[in-house]
RNA sequence: GGCGCCAUAGCCAAGUGGUAAGGCAGAGGACUGCAACUCCUUUAUCACCAGUUCAAAUCUGGUUGGCGCCUCCA
C-alpha cells in the first residue's frame, strides 16, 4: 500500500486510484526562457522516481508534463536575444530536454506546449464564461473567484483575507483582487491567437487545466510541482478545472520542497543562482540526481559544493557494489538457469526489498531507500566472494539493479556532451584543420555528428548545434 | 497582518509513543610491498521550558531560532 501526502488534506493518504490499476500524473513544467537551474531540477527528479516506483508497484501511469512556451519572460528573453519567441521556447526546450536526460529522468507520456492547444484554451475559457464563472473587459477574461465557492481549499486562504493583504495595486477592470487572467491582449508587437475576446494570448493557469483534461481527462490522480505553485497557481487550476468540468479535479496534490544556497532562496539578484549546465560541468549529472534524492521531497534542502562532494563519494560507494556484483556473475552467463535459492537465502532478498518497500511506499522516502541500498552494498562487500553461489549472486543482483534502478542511481545515463566538452574537440578540430591534417579534422566532426552535434564553419567561427 | 513548514551527532539525513537507520568526515585497528579498496571498533538522548503517559525525539502548550507562500518563480 502507498501512502502518500496530501497537501489538499495535509496528511498522509493511502492511494487509490480513479481508475483501479492506473495512475494518471500531471507535472508542472518549465516555462522555457533559460536553462534549467537546481531547483527546477528537483520536481523532474522526484516525480520520475514517483513515477517508476510506481511502475514498479505494476501501475500503469500516464505522466504529464507540459512546457510554458509563451508568457512575458520568453517574450522579454526574445526581445534581448533578437529572435521570435519560438526559437526562444524552442532553443531553451531542447536544453531542459539536455539536462533532463543527463539527470536520468525518463520520457513523459505527454510534453504539451501551451502554443499548440490555444484552441481548447479558448474553448474552457468560453466556457467558463457561459457558466457564469468567467467576464471580459475589453479583451482580457478574468476568472471571478467568488463564484467559486471552494476557492482557497488547497492553499488554506480565504478570498478575504487576501484582499485584506493585498500588496499589489487592484488591476483595473478586476471585480475582485483575486480574480486572475484567463486571456490577455497583446501588445503592440507580441505574438498573438485569435479568440472571441481579442487577439492575445492565453493565461498562465489556464494552460494547465486545458491539457491535463485533454490528456488525462478532467478527473486526475496526481497534480504535482514546487511548494511555490500551490497559491496561486494550483489554486487556480482548481477553480477553473472544476467550473468547468463540474468534478473534482486531482485526487492527490504532490509538492516538492525547495533547493536554497546558504539557507536562502536561490535568486539572480543574490548571485547564487546555479544552472544544472554549469553545475554538469564539474559534477557527473548522476552525482546531482542522487544528492537530490537523498532527502525526503517536501524538505528544503542546501545545495553546495560540500554537499555534492560528499554525494560523489556515497555514490562511489554504491558503485562499488555494483562492479563487484557485475565482476563476479561475469562468466556465468547463462549458467544459471537451474538452481534455486535456500529458505535462507530467499528470507534474506526479501528482507532487503521488503525494507525498501517499506520506505518508498511511505510518501517516497527516498532516503530509506538508499539506506537500503547501502545495507546491500554492505552486504555484498562482506558476503560475497566467487566462491558465492552463483544463483544467489544472479537474484542479488537482479534485486540491486532493480532497486538502484527505480532511484535511477548508478543508472545508464544517455551520453550528454556537455558544452565545454564540444569546445574542446571543436578546439582540437580547428588545430587539425590549421595543420591541414584533415583526416583528423573530418574525424572529429563525423565524430560528433554521431554523438548529435552539427558543426558549421562560418566567417565569425565555429558554431554548433544539437540535433 | 493572514496561511503554513522546520529545528536529530562536525556535515547531510531517516525515524512521529517503547529506550536513536544510512551516508560523508574524524579516531583506533585488521588486511596490504606502498597506496587504494574492503572489514572491525568508536563518535548523539534528538533547540529550550512545562505538561500528558508506565513510557516521548515522536503527543499538547509555550519560548527561542530558521524558512516558505500571500507578487513572476520548481
Amino acid at each position: 500500500m502507498i501512502r502518500l501526502y496530501n497537501t489538499m488534506t495535509r496528511q498522509k493518504e493511502e492511494f487509490i486510484p480513479v481508475e483501479p490499476g492506473k495512475v494518471k500524473m500531471y507535472v508542472c513544467g518549465p516555462t522555457v526562457y533559460n536553462f534549467m537551474h537546481i531547483g527546477n531540477a528537483r520536481p523532474f527528479v522526484i516525480f520520475d522516481v514517483v513515477r517508476r516506483y510506481f511502475e514498479y508497484r505494476g501501475y500503469d501511469v500516464t505522466y504529464v508534463q507540459n512546457y510554458t512556451d509563451i508568457d512575458d519572460k520568453i517574450i522579454k528573453r526574445a526581445i534581448e536575444e533578437g529572435i521570435s519567441t519560438e526559437e526562444v521556447a524552442a532553443k531553451y526546450i531542447g536544453e531542459v530536454e539536455t539536462d533532463a536526460k543527463g539527470l536520468g529522468v525518463s520520457q513523459a507520456t505527454y510534453n504539451p506546449k501551451a502554443t499548440e492547444e490555444v484552441e481548447d484554451i479558448v474553448a474552457m475559457i468560453g466556457d467558463l464564461i457561459q457558466k457564469g464563472h468567467a467576464y471580459e473587459v475589453d479583451g482580457t477574461v478574468y476568472f471571478e473567484s467568488k463564484s467559486f465557492e471552494a476557492y482557497g481549499k488547497l492553499s488554506g486562504k480565504n478570498i478575504d483575507d487576501l484582499e485584506a493583504g493585498k500588496r499589489i495595486a487592484v488591476e483595473e477592470g478586476k471585480r475582485n483582487p483575486s480574480d486572475f487572467v484567463l486571456w490577455k491582449p497583446k501588445k503592440e508587437g507580441e505574438p498573438a491567437w485569435e479568440s472571441p475576446w481579442s487577439q492575445g494570448r492565453p493565461g498562465w493557469h489556464i494552460e494547465c487545466s486545458v491539457m491535463a483534461k485533454k490528456y488525462l481527462g478532467p478527473r486526475i490522480d496526481i497534480h504535482a510541482g514546487g511548494t511555490d505553485l500551490i497559491f496561486p497557481h494550483h489554486e487556480n487550476e482548481i477553480a477553473q478545472s472544476e467550473c468547468s468540468n463540474g468534478v473534482d479535479f486531482a485526487k492527490y496534490w504532490m509538492h516538492n520542497g525547495f533547493i536554497n544556497v546558504d539557507n536562502q532562496k536561490m535568486s539572480k539578484s543574490l548571485g547564487n543562482f546555479f544552472t544544472v549546465r554549469e553545475i554538469a560541468d564539474e559534477i557527473p549529472y548522476e552525482v546531482i540526481r542522487f544528492f537530490l534524492l537523498n532527502a525526503h521531497y517536501r524538505s528544503p534542502i542546501n545545495f553546495s559544493r560540500s554537499l555534492m562532494d560528499s554525494a560523489t563519494k556515497s555514490l562511489d560507494r554504491i558503485k562499488t557494489g555494483y562492479e563487484k556484483l557485475s565482476g563476479l556473475l561475469e562468466g556465468y552467463e547463462g549458467n544459471l538457469a537451474d538452481g534455486s535459492l535456500s529458505t535462507e537465502e530467499a528470507k534474506i532478498m526479501d528482507g532487503f526489498r521488503l525494507a525498501f518497500e517499506e520506505g518508498m511506499d511511505d510518501d517516497f522516502n527516498t532516503s530509506a531507500g538508499i539506506a537500503t541500498i547501502f545495507d546491500m552494498v554492505k552486504y555484498i562487500n562482506l558476503n560475497f566472494d566467487s566462491s558465492s553461489n552463483p544463483v544467489l549472486l544472479k537474484n542479488f543482483n537482479d534485486l540491486f539493479i532493480k532497486l538502484c534502478d527505480i532511484l535511477g542511481v548508478v543508472y545508464k545515463k544517455e551520453e550528454v556532451l556537455l558544452d565545454s566538452e564540444i569546445e574542446a574537440l571543436i578546439a582540437k578540430r580547428q588545430e587539425a584543420r590549421k595543420n591541414k591534417d584533415f583526416a583528423t579534422s573530418d574525424k572529429i566532426r563525423d565524430d560528433l555528428l554521431a554523438r548529435g552535434i552539427v558543426l558549421k564553419d562560418t566567417r565569425e567561427g565555429v558554431l554548433y548545434s544539437r540535433v
